[in-house]
DNA sequence: GGGCGCCTATAAAAGGG
DNA sequence: CCCTTTTATAGGCGCCC
């Protein structure tokens, strides 16, 4: 079943079940039964409030979830998750949001053991990082800015620059992905192949190149995520395949206006190029 | 650090099925 | 309700002082 934080659960243990879901469409449907393994690391639940009726899980046993899930003992790791909890509740984000900078920030963690023991980067300036690279991923980036405010409203010294030089170290290292283009598209076109709204791999492609058309400096300053799912709708709607600005926007939860905007945009941007190309 | 203008994203509202 | 378009507003960013 699913929690009400859109998280897919087991009915019967409550443990978290299946991938997280990072992408802005609605959760899987249907019950999931026993134990699946994420990764390795999973090893409990942290479902401090149960997804059925109302009564609260004990202080103990969410104590030990934690404990089993990251570690024992009084480690770095369980102090960044009770801060990234409560700083992402601060900022309105979704439990899975946390949940998936908190990975990140393993991984982080992982990449620069070196550096983390010194006294410039500490392991709550890393966790900001982890969480802006979460943001991204999901198509959502938050500001460093805001989120060295939101981390410096519980006494952490983060600034923007600290969370860009981490992202940019672990980068360096290989230890973060690059979003490309092309992976927003795809991510795009996941959400929408879950509305029955076939995107193949050329439809992809296709709006990868309207995308690669579009001079930089029209479009610097967007939010590139917009402009993907603009392309994809452009793209789809050549082909034929008619989606309504207000449906791609119910579905991946932005304003209808906003992807409108972006497409809008696009469409200019490509008939001016056309009358260059027939004007040379 | 403000104050200011510019720009984007979004909510709300308007208006037509 | 479903959809498009317009309008008003908040919030970011750079720039200037």
């Amino acid at each position: 079943m699913v929690s009400p934080e859109g998280f897919p659960v087991c009915s019967s243990c409550g443990l978290v079940a299946q991938e997280l879901i990072f992408d802005w469409s609605t959760p899987p449907d249907g019950d999931v039964k026993g134990r699946i393994y994420l990764g390795g690391w999973e090893e409990g639940s942290i479902i401090t409030n149960p997804p059925l009726g109302g009564s609260r899980v004990s202080e103990r046993l969410v104590k030990l979830n934690i404990r089993v899930k990251y570690g024992g003992g009084r480690s770095a790791d369980r102090e960044v998750f009770r801060e990234l909890t409560v700083i992402c509740k601060a900022l309105g984000l979704p439990r899975e949001v946390c949940e998936h900078a908190f990975i990140i920030y393993r991984k982080l963690v992982r990449v620069l053991r070196d550096v983390v023991a010194g006294r410039r980067v500490t392991h709550f300036k890393v966790a900001a990082a982890a969480l802006a690279l979460s943001s991204r991923s999901e198509g959502r980036p938050i500001p460093p800015l805001k989120i060295a405010k939101a981390f410096r409203a519980r006494g952490h010294l983060v600034s923007p620059s600290d969370i860009m030089e981490i992202v940019h170290l672990a980068r360096r290292r290989g230890g973060v992905p690059r979003y490309t283009t092309r992976d927003m598209l795809r991510l795009c076109a996941a959400v929408l192949a879950k509305l029955g709204v076939k995107v193949d791999e050329a439809v992809v492609r296709d709006a990868e190149e309207v995308l690669h058309a579009v001079p930089r400096h029209y479009v610097s300053g967007r939010d590139p995520h917009l402009l993907a799912l603009a392309a994809l709708y452009l793209v789809l709607k050549r082909r034929g395949v008619s989606i309504s600005y207000y449906r791609l926007a119910r579905i991946t939860r932005r304003a209808t206006s906003s992807v409108r905007a972006n497409v809008k945009l696009l469409e200019k941007l490509l008939h001016m190029r056309e009358v260059a190309v027939a004007l040379s």
